[in-house]
RNA sequence: GCCGGGGUGGCGAAAUCGGUAGACGCAAGGGACUUAAAAUCCCUUGGGGAGCGAUCCCCGUGCAGGUUCGAGUCCUGCCCUCGGCACCA
């Protein structure tokens, strides 16, 4: 006999991560893949703390399916990269006292290391970091595009100002109204000039291509609703004071019963429409809506607080002299920033008007007490339209205003402009000059990237101007058009956009004189699958999206839809909560994999519950896997001291198990179903080990079966067996129907629903056939008792249900 | 408040079309091996009840109804929970 061997899972899978570079099986032929298969998941931040368990979760489920996919005959390029830029590491670099520029190479170190050790199939020769001059040289050439063509464009707006940060915080920073990094703290409210993509052009494509996606239902539903179409019309008011006011109304119905005006506190008629004697108070208002920040105005108490102008307008239907308030419920930044309430049929106007005392005037009967804001009722007070539906109303009220110049049906959405700007220092520089004579001047394509100059002190300043502002060298430029002195743009812009086009880049980072070959390019996109987490459903994806739009209309791609296909996992958490450093819950995985193994880890994590919903991270269970590894390894190693050959083939029952493991493996691992994969392989090793059956042909299709879970274990036994080759050379088995299906079944006799027997028949036997066999089982009988069978359910060899 | 998941043993979960509820795994209990322990192997394990026993009966998928020969699965109305959005006109 051989020496026992056991599974050392830290010998056999450095060895095999060794030879798996040396002999660059993990490099497909970009330029001339025979079935190419571009298998991307979401590129990591590269974080101090290192890789943690919901990395680890994720990058595993999408890398079984890149290597599932393999052993099925595609050439899978598997990429992966660093989205090392942003606010993220710079407040992290800020709060430790290190230079970004030095923190983040070290960071980025520390991922290779853990993503080379849980042994993912990446395609390390086209490794990219967004913090590469020659990657942000090609995110600087997408804005320029962009400014171009008139979809980056400059705007002054409203932004979250920490002044404990003495910065711009993004709103996914904001908590409540507080800052997140200094929960005491509330944000305040700025104006400033910052530059915009115009994603609102594209909100109907964008809303609308998702019904052609192939997209995780989650993940779509998230951008619809983010998107937020809603439809209706706008309406002119018009005030004898002059301007007229356009609102916007989903309810157009309902316009006989608007018993006021009301505009955000911002808006620009606000002067012009006050009548002296309120305008103290009018000031007053403003000046207390002003000092409220941004959030607690949105999510703050709901109270209704507000001011009468003095002045009136006039209700587009009725003609009536209506009241002109402000109100800081009125939103300035969605529709027009004006409303006509409607007291008597939607909930805040009704607060709004029982407050202030307005007319609350019923013009739908709906026979709920108001106010009742279904659309099921008909009109009343409504002149001419008394008596129709609401459904019938709205395109007639609207046509009736139309035709007197007071109304156009208007499709209006929640999604807003995207701001890129960040007054920030790590980040791309946005490469505009600014030129008193040429205005704002795009960087010549010749002269990117325009590089972020070394500057010690990046720490950001109350002032609301980026730090690059200090480096005078840098910030003095002159101007590509005239040549006067110019002065660089010194805000970066938003991480988001670094990963807005990183899919476009994997395949061609060789190139330095294009952003992506146009052949590569045409090769490998778009992404044929892409697994990654809800928390980037409308950020990273919605703005993916959108620049590919983009890019596609200006000519630089030729598809509009970057991800046909998503697939959207779920959340590993912890103690039922999720993991987050200020909770001291995150899980590394570094010590488990030490301790077990990265196939251990990686099937445990698989295991834990289905990939496209999470799980609760809990140890316990680990063993079980291991367990499980270990019955292979036996298997594999008795298989391999058989004679070939030798004795006869596998036993029935095994060589049918093995036929529906197949079957079942196979749509598992297709549908991302991994914990139920994993579950058929594990009774297969038990069937195999319990009819001693650990033969070469009982073990090699499982080997290929386990492959994409633990592949460095399938390897070393795909050795043990003699094959020279990686096993990711093999090809999937197939299994035949016959075979999984062959042998007798057992159909379940129930009496009036009840299971009273079991029946062992062929396959395919006929229902008379079972049927008389069932009548001769003893405890169906007992059932039956004698009375008349009055109808019989019969479902081919699993179940007969017979009604007394 | 609105939108979307989810609620099944002690625990993680499974159940493809409405057809044997609890596969697979953990934990627990019992046994084998061992000087002992670990590891490994075997058995038991939803709740209740009857029987010496092989076995058998009743109940059971958040709650209350309904449809059906048959419901974890479909329908109606609730409760709880997780996630997203939130004064969006």
């Amino acid at each position: 006999m051989t020496q026992v061997l056991t599974y050392d899972p830290a010998a056999v899978e450095a060895g095999w991560q060794e030879r798996w570079a040396r002999d660059r099986i993990n490099e497909p032929d970009l330029d001339r893949p025979r079935r190419p298969f571009y298998n991307l998941m979401m590129f990591p931040y590269p974080s101090a703390e290192g890789l943690h368990v919901g990395n680890m979760f994720a990058f595993t489920g999408a890398d079984i399916y890149g290597r599932f996919k393999r052993l099925q005959g595609h050439d899978v390029f598997e990429p992966i990269g660093f989205d090392a830029f942003g606010i993220h590491s710079e407040n992290y670099a800020l709060s430790v006292g290190t230079h970004p520029a030095k923190l983040i190479p070290q960071n980025i170190e520390t991922f290779r290391r853990q993503l080379r050790r849980f042994g993912g199939m990446f395609d390390w020769r086209h490794e990219l970091s967004t913090t590469d001059p020659r990657y942000y040289k090609w995110t600087q050439w997408i804005f320029l595009q962009l400014f171009r063509a008139g979809i980056a464009f400059r705007k002054k707006a409203a932004v979250n100002w920490c002044p404990k940060d003495m910065s711009v915080v993004a709103n996914e920073q904001v908590i409540n109204g507080f800052c997140e990094r200094h929960p005491d703290t509330k944000v305040e409210q700025r104006f400033l000039e910052q530059w915009f993509f115009a994603i609102t052009r594209y909100a109907e494509r964008l809303l609308q291509n998702l019904d052609r996606l192939d997209w995780s239902s989650s993940t779509a539903v998230l951008q619809r609703n983010w998107i937020g179409r809603s439809e209706g019309a706008e309406l002119i008011i018009e005030t004898p004071a002059g301007p007229k006011i356009p609102v916007f109304t989903t309810r157009p119905d309902t316009v006989f019963g608007a018993t006021a005006l009301v505009l955000a506190p911002e808006h620009p008629y606000v002067d012009q429409l006050i009548a002296e004697e309120q305008r103290r108070a009018v000031n007053a208002y403003r000046r207390e809506v002003q000092g409220k920040d941004l959030v607690s105005r949105r999510v703050g108490d709901k109270t209704k607080t507000g001011v009468f102008l003095g002045s009136y307008a006039r209700n587009p239907a009725t003609g009536e002299a209506i009241p002109i308030w402000i109100a800081d419920f009125v939103l300035m930044d969605y529709g027009t920033g004006a409303i006509m309430t409607v007291p008597a049929h939607d909930k805040r106007d009704f607060e709004f008007a029982s407050q202030f005392g307005l007319a609350i005037r019923e013009v739908v009967r709906t026979g709920e007490p108001l106010p009742s804001e279904t659309e099921d009722g008909v009109l009343v007070n409504s002149g001419q339209f008394d008596g129709l539906s609401c459904r019938e109303a709205k395109p007639r009220i609207v046509a009736w205003l139309q035709s007197k110049g007071l109304a156009t049906p208007k499709v209006q959405y929640r999604l807003h402009d995207w701001c890129i700007s960040r007054q920030r220092y790590w980040g791309p520089p946005i490469p505009i000059i600014y030129c008193d004579r040429c205005g704002p001047v795009g960087v010549p394509e010749r002269d990117l990237p325009v590089e972020l100059p070394f500057i010690e002190d990046f720490r950001p300043d109350a002032s609301g101007v980026s730090p690059l502002a200090r480096h005078k060298e840098w910030y003095y430029v002159a101007c590509p058009q005239c040549g006067a002195q110019g002065r660089r743009e010194t805000d970066v812009s938003d991480t988001f956009l670094d990963s807005a086009w990183y899919f476009l880049r994997y395949p061609s980072t060789e190139f330095d004189d294009r952003p992506w070959d146009p052949q590569r390019t045409k090769t490998w996109l778009p992404v044929t699958t892409y697994i990654g987490g809800n928390e980037h459903a409308v950020l990273h994806l919605l703005y993916s999206r959108f620049v590919t739009m983009a890019l596609q209309e200006l000519g630089h791609v030729t598809f509009d839809e970057p991800f046909p296909k998503l697939r959207a996992h779920g959340l590993i958490i912890k103690d039922g909560a999720k993991m987050s450093k200020s909770r001291g819950n995150v899980v590394i995985p570094d010590a488990y994999i030490q301790r077990w193994g990265a196939d251990t880890f990686r099937m445990y994590l698989m295991f834990l519950g289905p990939f496209q919903e999470g799980g609760d991270f809990r140890e316990t269970g680990i063993v079980g896997i291991r367990r499980f590894l270990d019955k292979v390894w036996a298997a594999a190693h008795e298989a391999a001291a058989r004679t070939p050959g030798a004795g006869p083939g596998l036993p029935q029952a095994v060589e049918r198990k093995l036929h529906q493991t197949i079957r079942k493996v196979t749509a598992d691992t297709e549908s991302l179903d991994y914990n139920t994969a994993i579950a058929a392989m594990m009774e297969y090793i038990n069937l195999v080990r319990e009819q001693r059956a650990g033969s070469r042909e009982a073990v090699e299709p499982l080997l290929i079966m386990l492959a994409p879970y633990a592949p460095h274990l399938a390897e070393a036994l795909w050795a043990v067996l003699g094959h020279d080759r990686t096993i990711f050379a093999a090809s999937w088995p197939s299994h035949d129907p016959a075979l999984a299906s062959a042998g007798d079944v057992e159909v379940v006799v129930q009496v009036n629903g009840k299971v009273r027997g079991r029946v062992t028949v062929s396959p395919g036997a006929t229902e008379a056939q079972v049927v008389a066999l069932a009548l001769k089982d003893e405890s169906v009988r007992k059932f039956v008792n004698g009375k008349p069978v009055r109808k019989t359910v019969y479902v081919q060899d699993r179940l007969l249900n017979l009604v007394v």
